[in-house]
DNA sequence: TGGCTATATTTTGTATGCAAAGCCACACGA
DNA sequence: TCGTGTGGCTTTGCATACAAAATATAGCCA
C-alpha cells in the first residue's frame, strides 16, 4: 500500500502528491483514459479534494492528464497524430541536444559516453527488454545533460514523460533492442567525433525510427484509444 | 481599471484569469520580482483565494511565477545564465520550426512569407519600434505555424512567453531593426528555397543576436534584478 | 418497444474558516 | 550602538461546506 507514500516530506504535500501521480501515470501504473477522481485520491492520499484539484492543475500544465472543465480529469489519451507530432518535437529536441552535446563534451565526458554504450552491449543478448529500456533512458537523459542547456534538457525530459505511457513496450517488438543499439552506436561515434550535425541528423532518425515502431505498436494492441473514445475507467 | 475583465467567459474562471494574468505578465504590466498577493488579487478578480491558488499554480507551471513555499508567488526573475539559458533553448526550437518550415511549406505558404516580409520593408524606414516589434512577433509565429509540428509551435510560444517580459525593447537599441530585417530576409530566401539546414543555422544565428542584444540591453538597464534580490512590488 | 424528457444523484467549482509557517518590529543585553 | 531573541501580525496551506453543472436513471408518450 503506498497510500501517503512519503508524505512527511519538506514540500507543500501538492508537490509530493503530484510527483506520486506523475510516476504512476509514467510508469503505466495509471494508463492513459482512466478518469482521476478528486474524491477517491483525497482519501488514498489522507487530505481534503483542494490540494488534490491543485495536483491536477499540476498533472494538466504537464500534459500528463486532460482536464475538461465541469467534466473531471483523466490521463491523457492522445490521438495517433497528436501522438506522431509529440514525437516529431521529441524528435527535434533531442537531435538539438545530440548537436550542443557533440560540440560541447569535454573529453571525460566523452569518454564516460563511450563507456555506458560499451558497457551496454551485454544487454543487448543478456538483459530483458526492461532493462535495454531502464538503460535506454539513461543513455538518452546523458545527452540531455550533456547538451548543457538546462532548459533544453528540461523540455526534453518533459516530452519525454508525455510519451512514457505510450512508448511502454516498444523493445518488445521484432529485434528492436539490436537495432536501437546499433543506432546509438552511430550517435556515439559521431558525439565523440565531434560531428555535430551528423550526430544531430542520426538522433532524429533515432527517435523516428522509435515513434514508427511505437505507432505500429499502438496499432497492433490498441493501447490509445481514438480521438473520441474516452474509455472510462478502462483498468 | 481591468479588474475583472472578462470574467463571464466559457472557461472555467480560473481560466480566464490565468489568461489576464498570464497578459500582464508577457505584456509587463507586471514586472518580474514583484510579488502577487493572493488576498489582492482574489478582491481585484472578485472570487476567493481558491481559485487563485489554482491560477498561481498554472502560472508557475508555465514558468511565468515562481512559487516559493510558504512564502508566496512572484514574477519570475531570471539571473542572465538562466536568460541565456532560456534562449538558446528558443534558438533551437526556432531553428527546428524554421527547418521543417523548409521541408513543408507548400507553394501557397512561401508567397505568403515572402509577402509579408517584403511588406515590412516600410516598418523598417517608416514604424516604430513598437510596430517592428509586433510585427516581428508575427514573422515568427507564421514560421512556427509554417514548420506544421503543433507541439513544436507550442513548445516555442511557451518558451517566448516566459522571454517576452525580458526583451522587452530590443529594438530600441542600436539599428537592431534594419538588422533584424536582413536577417529575416536571408532565413525567407533559405525557407524558399527550401534550403531546410540553412534556414535552421540562421534563425539560430538570429535568435543568437537577439539573446545578445537582449543580455546587453539588460546589463545596460538592469531591468532584471540579480539572482538573490527579490525586489517587492516595484511598481 | 423505443425514444425523449424530467428528476435524482454524483461530481465539480467556489467560498469561507482555521491552523501553521514565515516575516517584522520591538525590546533586551553586550 | 549593534546583534540577538521573542512576540505579534500577516500570509499561506488545507479542510469543510455549499452551489452549480453534468450524468444516470426512471417515467412517460408515441
Amino acid at each position: 500500500m503506498n497510500n501517503t507514500r512519503d508524505s512527511a516530506r519538506k514540500g507543500t504535500m501538492v508537490d509530493s502528491i503530484v510527483q506520486s501521480l506523475a510516476d504512476d501515470i509514467v510508469s503505466g501504473q495509471l494508463l492513459p483514459g482512466t478518469k482521476l477522481d478528486a474524491q477517491a485520491m483525497a482519501e488514498r492520499f489522507g487530505v481534503s479534494r483542494t490540494p488534490i484539484r491543485e495536483t491536477f492543475s499540476h498533472l494538466a500544465a504537464m500534459g500528463l492528464v486532460t482536464h475538461r472543465p465541469n467534466r473531471g480529469v483523466v490521463v491523457a489519451t492522445l490521438s495517433s497524430t497528436s501522438l506522431s507530432g509529440l514525437y516529431e518535437a521529441m524528435a527535434e529536441l533531442e537531435a538539438a541536444c545530440a548537436r550542443l552535446a557533440a560540440l560541447r563534451m569535454n573529453s571525460d565526458q566523452r569518454e564516460e559516453l563511450q563507456r555506458i554504450h560499451t558497457e551496454s552491449v551485454h544487454l543487448v543478448r543478456d538483459g530483458t527488454a526492461g532493462d535495454y529500456a531502464a538503460f535506454n533512458q539513461e543513455f538518452h537523459s546523458l545527452i540531455f545533460t550533456a547538451s548543457q542547456s538546462p532548459h533544453l534538457c528540461e523540455l526534453a525530459q518533459a516530452t519525454r514523460a508525455r510519451l512514457a505511457p505510450f512508448r511502454r513496450a516498444q523493445f518488445r517488438l521484432n529485434n528492436r533492442v539490436s537495432q536501437s543499439w546499433e543506432e546509438h552506436d552511430a550517435i556515439v561515434k559521431a558525439i565523440i567525433a565531434g560531428d555535430a550535425e551528423s550526430a544531430a541528423r542520426l538522433m532524429r532518425l533515432h527517435v523516428q525510427t522509435v515513434s514508427a515502431m511505437s505507432a505500429e505498436f499502438v496499432a497492433e494492441h490498441r493501447t490509445a484509444p481514438g480521438p473520441k473514445l474516452t474509455q472510462e475507467k478502462s483498468g
